[in-house]
DNA sequence: TATTTAGGTCAGCCATATTGACTTAATTAT
DNA sequence: ATAATTAAGTCAATATGGCTGACCTAAATA
């Protein structure tokens, strides 16, 4: 039987278009993480060092919490990769005001690793938009936006409060 | 000093904007990776099997030396992988006219576990970019596809001849 | 005939994630 | 005041998906 939701759709919408943005978001997003590595690589850190790093500082003062939040693992799997950032002196753990809660945030060491990796991707993503007129950096926006799933929008806009 | 980057740039590309770039990407392949996941689980497989699928399906006879350059993993990562796909009836393996090489199809079997794995994806993604203008999801694609390393856009290029 | 290429295999290692069980200390609710 | 909940930590075992290095075979090419 014919799918109909293929008939009724405008040629950039049919399968074929729509596999290949699958393939453009699968190469385009192994590229864009693959900057950061080599920094990381040579501190024997990985991805999930560099996750933390980038709330830590996104969002200073952040609780365990709030980071399981917004990464989705487990304590025990950050455990570990936060313990070595803070043996290594690029996170700076506190007490809350909720003396259960822990607050942390980044060294002036941490700091500077957090901008020295982002720095990566800004300017790669920088480079890119900048062939691109204003309507399509905010279609691009919005599009990706509207791929998070609807529970993480929320984690999203909280971030960006 | 000052930036002279961001002197120059439009609001919509400063650095706070960027870096909301950074984190909608973040969450959004994300979720965009996680609805296979849970049938994958099932069949007691990974991510990694779902890639070799999606690329065997994609380009029927392909190679394992062609597999291994679109993947970026080293034979014995993809060895792993894919000889649990053959075993268990997903893909199958002949020879090549260059009796060195391998030829990889889907069986019957392979060909139902990719369509069901993508149609999620791609139904995501039709969804979503339903409500966007012909101009934004070119634009969308244009933008993902600037953001792949150049020897890796011959790559995709290859993939959609 | 020598070299290169495609593919395979064994072994060991590392990073990142998981589940489950259990603990401590502090805050909230009853 | 006590009970329940919450935030965080820890121990142990397991899975997945990568990696390097060393070697091997068979076929194609120089």
């Amino acid at each position: 039987m014919a799918d109909l939701n293929n008939l009724i759709s405008p040629f950039f919408l049919n399968e074929k278009e729509i596999r290949k943005v699958l393939e453009l978001f699968f190469f385009s997003y192994r590229d864009f993480t693959s900057g950061p590595d080599k920094i990381l690589e040579k501190l024997k850190f990985g991805r999930a060092h560099h996750r933390v790093i980038y709330f830590v500082g996104k969002k200073n003062n952040i609780t365990i919490k709030e980071l399981l939040i917004v990464l989705k693992i487990t304590k025990q799997s950050l455990s570990r990769v936060l313990n070595q950032l803070v043996e290594e002196g690029y996170i700076i753990v506190s007490s809350g005001l909720d003396k259960r809660t822990k607050s942390l945030s980044l060294t002036e060491k941490g700091g500077k690793l957090e901008l020295e990796l982002s720095t990566i991707q800004v300017k790669k993503i920088k480079k890119v938009l900048n062939n691109f007129s204003e309507e399509n950096i905010n279609g691009f926006k919005k599009i990706l936006y509207e791929m998070i799933d609807i529970n993480n929008k929320k984690i999203f806009e909280q971030l960006n409060d």
